[in-house]
DNA sequence: TAATGTAGAGTTTTT
DNA sequence: CTCTACATTA
């Protein structure tokens, strides 16, 4: 066991705790994977099964790397045997095995929140609820949160306090939608994502058979980011481990940031009270970030009233404080980030993925990209639309779905309206109408009904009959032929690759390639499978991709790239460098945010995460006026740089700012650009003070190469090139003292000497 | 039924 | 501004 000594006394003494409850309080950094892996290395080392270990995590990314990282201490053989994986996947795995305890068929399709939010709008319609009052994502949230409070349909009309939540907003039959939802996922053999959660709940509660079945095979439960779980969750953790109580949660409170999506932090705050026995271990060494950049994350989330006490230190070198730019504008604030960035990888090398930009919403991301792209920065942007929510690859899923499911409804719809094969909104209504008075689903109508009874004429119902042909033809190529032959056949079959095809232009042959890619993934899974000795079939291939996301799709050119991302994509991960953009009021905290106690803690949990992703440098940023939907917004900076202790910040400005009057918040159009250029005069007073680098009015046409030069913090030094047209202008400067750097000169505000 | 235009809405989103 | 979803027209 002598990785046991590769662990300080905290992660030591956590890792060697096995039964019983306890918890984990992991800090920022501090070796939380360590320390689940180890653990589990140790247990097995002890003489446990791996069969009897279940390890639960959030993503599939966390859960594969954990597997990574255990089979090379362990080997893969005694790897491949724990249960581990995120919630959703193993609770699916196992309720694919027990579907028919609770009525469902083994080949269950999994709703993404795209084909729950259609069916609610399908529901909608047919109830002539108007849904600009009751708004689709509202209704979903509501039917969600209720499924993950563990409120079935029938309970929720009869909840008084919710159905009166409900009226107040105008919204009173919400239970309606909730209980024809729920009543046409499963006649179409479809459970959105909650209900993976929700029936598993029911699997344990109402079946006693299963409840002993599933607690004696795991014996110990192990929980990453147990702060992120909500009630279902923690019920059915509870359920699980009710028989040995061997359970280990590993979180960090002030890392909580789904609490918008019910994460309860209840759960790890209470979780001593749950179970009264409960070792609690913190770790509170940051073996990632520098002394300044703890420090301050410190001084932020000590403005939190609820949470657990710990004191999170690192023994890393002291560092550099956190630099806070002020610019004029969105954009000015992005050439800013880029103009940084530049300089600091020019002085050290250490290669473009090193550094992140992280920002609150995804709009954001547009003027960044455009500062990199002018700069030549290769960088690369998660989030926005993830590959498996692409339409053309919704589309080509949808028959998958389709040929292993004939009842899933929203497969069906996608499906049979693309390629266009003559049936239109018109036949489809009349099948909604008959299946949704019958209570069937839509291919029961298709298949069952005297289609000319519901009024559809000859000639599309020829169009109907020739589509389930096809469809049945896909299910008997499903049920014979690997996942990649199958899937490539139906690929053609259906004329979904034809149609693209035929599309020349250059997102139509984006398209293409992203189908191709879809295939060439069965390809690898179907390989990946056979060698496994594991089936193969477009079945086994589509049990969970609904519950893929892009971050599993990782398809890395070697490019060395600058991260862009939101705060809540960049938890877990960490970079050298961070910068965090937009930090102003309204915008992070989010304006919607600002007016709840709650809701303002969870913002500035996230800008603790932000914080504590950096571990060299963290850089801040806002801007006074920001484009905001064509409109310039004048902006004011975010309470959260304020609430750092100002030992931290390098930010000489920041006590004019304290003193100032806060500017009213008001909008201009886009008529009076002025008001961009021309901030109060006390701002002003600021941009004089030198400090600020961010500088547009300085004369740069008298630049030559080889001119002597003076920069503020770089000194004396002489051009060697000058490149690009003004406004871009870039200048090579070797100075004597630090030798070559590249600038741009808008920022640099060089001297001629 | 299909294509084309226009109105409206637009935090964060592991699954 | 920019995307998407629906409605109108061909």
């Amino acid at each position: 066991m002598e990785f046991l000594n590769e662990l300080n006394d905290a992660q030591r003494e956590a890792v060697l705790h096995v039964n019983g409850p306890n918890m984990i309080i992991a800090g920022a950094g501090s070796g939380k994977t360590r320390v689940l892996t180890y653990k589990i290395a140790y247990m097995i080392s002890q003489g446990i099964d791996p069969f009897n270990i279940l390890s639960l995590t959030f993503t599939n990314k966390a859960a594969r790397e954990m597997k990574e990282r255990v089979s090379s201490k362990i080997g893969s053989g005694n790897a491949r045997n724990l249960w581990m994986g995120t919630f959703h996947s193993v609770f699916a795995k196992i309720l694919r095995i027990e579907h028919s305890k609770i009525g469902y068929p083994a080949n269950f399709t999994i709703y993404d929140s795209d084909d729950s939010k259609s069916l609610i709008k399908t529901i909608l319609k047919e109830f002539s609820l108007d849904p600009k009052i009751y708004k689709p994502n509202l209704v979903y949230s509501r039917i969600s949160s209720a499924k993950n409070n563990l409120i079935s349909a029938e309970a929720y009309e009869k909840n008084t306090t919710i159905v009166g939540d409900d009226a107040r907003s105008n919204k009173p039959l919400i239970y309606k939608v909730y209980q024809s939802y729920q009543n046409r996922c499963f006649a179409a053999g479809a459970m959105d994502f909650d209900d993976l959660l929700y029936k598993m709940n029911i699997l344990l509660r109402d079946d006693a058979q299963a409840l002993v079945k599933y607690q004696s095979k795991f014996k110990y439960i192990l929980v990453d980011e147990f702060q992120d779980t909500n009630f279902s969750q923690l019920t059915i953790l509870k359920r699980l481990a009710a028989k040995f109580e061997n359970i280990c949660v590993v979180g960090d409170d002030a890392q909580s940031i789904y609490a918008f999506r019910g994460a309860n932090i209840e759960n790890i705050l209470n979780f001593k009270k749950m179970y009264t026995d409960t070792a609690v271990y913190k770790l509170e060494q940051n073996y990632r970030s520098t002394q300044y950049i703890v420090n301050a994350a410190n001084s932020i989330i000590k403005h939190n009233s609820e949470q657990l006490k710990k004191e999170v230190w690192t023994s890393n070198v002291e560092g550099e404080k956190i630099k806070v730019f002020r610019t004029n504008s969105d954009n000015e604030e992005a050439a800013a980030i880029a103009n940084e960035l530049f300089s600091l990888e020019m002085r050290n090398h250490s290669g473009y993925d090193s550094y992140a930009i992280l920002y609150r919403t995804n709009a954001q991301s547009r003027a960044l990209e455009e500062a990199l792209r002018r700069s030549n920065i290769p960088y690369r942007i998660y989030g926005g639309l993830s590959f498996y929510h692409r339409k053309e690859i919704k589309d080509l899923l949808a028959y998958y779905r389709l040929a292993l499911n004939q009842k899933d409804e929203e497969a069906f719809k996608r499906a049979v309206n693309y390629p266009a094969r003559g049936i239109g909104k018109t036949t489809i209504d009349k099948i909604l109408l008959t299946a949704a008075s019958n209570n069937m689903s839509l291919w029961e109508v298709v298949t069952n009904s005297n289609l000319r009874n519901i009024g559809i004429a000859n000639a599309t119902m020829n169009k109907l009959l020739g589509f389930i042909e096809l469809i049945h033809s896909f299910k008997a190529i499903a049920e014979n032929l690997t996942s990649f032959e199958a899937g490539e056949k139906i690929a053609a079959s259906s004329g979904l690759l034809k149609e693209l095809y035929s599309d020349k232009s250059v997102e139509g042959l984006n398209r293409y390639e992203n189908i191709q890619e879809l295939i060439s993934g069965l390809k690898d899974f179907t390989e990946n499978q056979k060698e496994q000795g594991l089936d193969n079939k477009l079945a086994d291939f589509m049990n969970d991709v609904a519950l893929l996301t892009d971050q599993d799709n990782e398809s890395d050119d070697d490019i060395v790239k600058v991260t862009l991302m939101t705060i809540h994509a960049s938890k877990g991960l960490e970079f050298p460098y961070v910068f965090v953009a937009g930090l102003e009021e309204n915008l992070f905290p989010s304006q919607l945010s600002i007016n709840s106690r709650s809701d303002l803690e969870e913002e500035r949990r996230l800008f603790y995460v932000a914080i504590t992703r950096a571990m060299n440098r963290a850089y801040l940023s806002f801007a006074l006026t920001r484009f905001k939907w064509g409109n310039l917004n004048h902006c004011e900076p975010s309470r959260f740089i304020e609430e750092i202790d100002a030992r931290y910040l390098d930010y000489p400005e920041m006590e004019l700012f304290k003193s100032k009057p806060s500017i009213p918040k008001k909008t201009i159009p886009l008529k009076k650009p002025t008001a961009a250029f021309d901030p109060p005069t006390r701002l002003k007073k600021v941009s004089d003070s030198q400090k600020v680098s961010i500088h547009t009015d300085s004369d740069n046409s008298k630049l030559f190469v080889g001119a002597e030069v003076e920069h503020l913090r770089f000194g004396k030094g002489k051009i060697t090139k000058l490149e690009g047209v003004s406004p871009n202008k870039k200048a090579t400067v070797v100075f004597n003292n630090i030798g070559e750097k590249q600038l741009l000169l808008k920022f640099a505000k060089l001297k001629l000497l």
